[in-house]
DNA sequence: GTAGCTAGTGATTGGCCACTAACTTGAAGG
DNA sequence: CCTTCAAGTTAGTGGCCAATCACTAGCTAC
């Protein structure tokens, strides 16, 4: 296998270590033996672990996006937010994803604590380029995209506590398309 | 100064810590150090990290309460929904606290995928004890309160990607009271 | 056939970290 | 004064983990 494919497999499987994990809380031996190659190796492919973590929240983000987009494409307006608001819900079966995200934005203030500002730009520059498409998508209207995401973000809260989908508590979605 | 001040002043530090770097990427010996203690003594004031953790986490949404109930006692309905969004947006100057939300809900996941599923109860019971009082001062009804909490979430997200909040991403929030 | 390159491994290391054990200090009480 | 107990420390241990190094197997080109 060529090491551009094994750099693939590698973010894949990174994407579910560290969504489970977290970023201190999943080893590279962890990423390797799912990958099924050694754990050095790891470290001939990318440079660091956090050029893996990097690769996996990117790859998480532009995923997000496919999600959406395939879900809207032709559509626009309340229609497309619905579309992917849908789809999103799909996603609730894909922990993963969800979690990989949520992994994201708190390993930026681990690492804003720890002093390093990089992170925390390349999160903003993947959140505000998601942002920006989706608000066009829908018609361009601020309140309307930060209403859309808001209730992204409760979803996500609420697949990493582990709600199953038909619990109580996602009985307030109703008026927004609700869980499956 | 008495084991049960220490412990208090302990929760304090802890939540500090644990809001900034995650479980994982806390050391006790931190939290030690903001306390003004030797890291084994925690040891003896706690049974382990995780205790501490659970500490930390169960002050937070405590305190996150009080933050509510102060902002909107004598309130109800629409007039103490908007009391508490303001007073919620206050808390955007206090990064640590709306931290510490999210370390704990990522960290649930993490325990789950460790097989720990202990960590996941004592969270969906903090969350649902304070989803519910919320929803019950604002007037009871669900979808209401999950519009509430979703833009909640959604500030938490803006607050961990370290967005200031003159930026042009806070701006879709006019419509259900602006940041500060 | 041999020189060189690419994919990949095994062994190791230095550092960190949760947790334990044993000791010290200081104050209250009889 | 001596005991007791609670608060707190110093020293140490075993385990994990990111990263490095030296090595090998197989392929291609000349």
């Amino acid at each position: 296998m060529s090491a551009e494919e094994r750099r693939e497999s590698v973010v894949r499987a990174a994407l579910i270590e560290f969504a489970r994990g977290g970023y201190h809380g999943t080893s590279t031996e962890a990423i390797a033996r799912r990958v099924g190659v050694s754990q050095p190796y790891l470290f001939r492919l990318f440079p660091g672990k956090q050029a893996i973590f990097a690769a996996a929240a990117e790859r998480c983000v532009e995923e997000t996006w496919r999600v959406f987009d395939e879900a809207s494409t032709g559509l626009s307006g309340s229609a497309a937010a619905e579309a992917m608001s849908d789809a999103y819900m799909g996603l609730v079966e894909d922990r993963d994803q969800l979690m990989m995200q949520m992994q994201l934005y708190v390993s930026v203030s681990a690492a804003r604590a720890a002093g390093e500002e990089e992170i925390g730009e390349t999160a903003r520059r993947l959140w505000e380029s998601l942002f920006d498409r989706v608000r066009i998508r829908i018609g361009g209207d601020m309140e309307d995209a930060t209403r859309f995401f808001s209730y992204g973000m409760l979803i996500n809260t609420l697949v990493a506590l582990g709600y199953p989908p038909d619990h109580r508590i996602w009985s307030g979605f109703e008026g927004c398309g609700p869980p499956a």
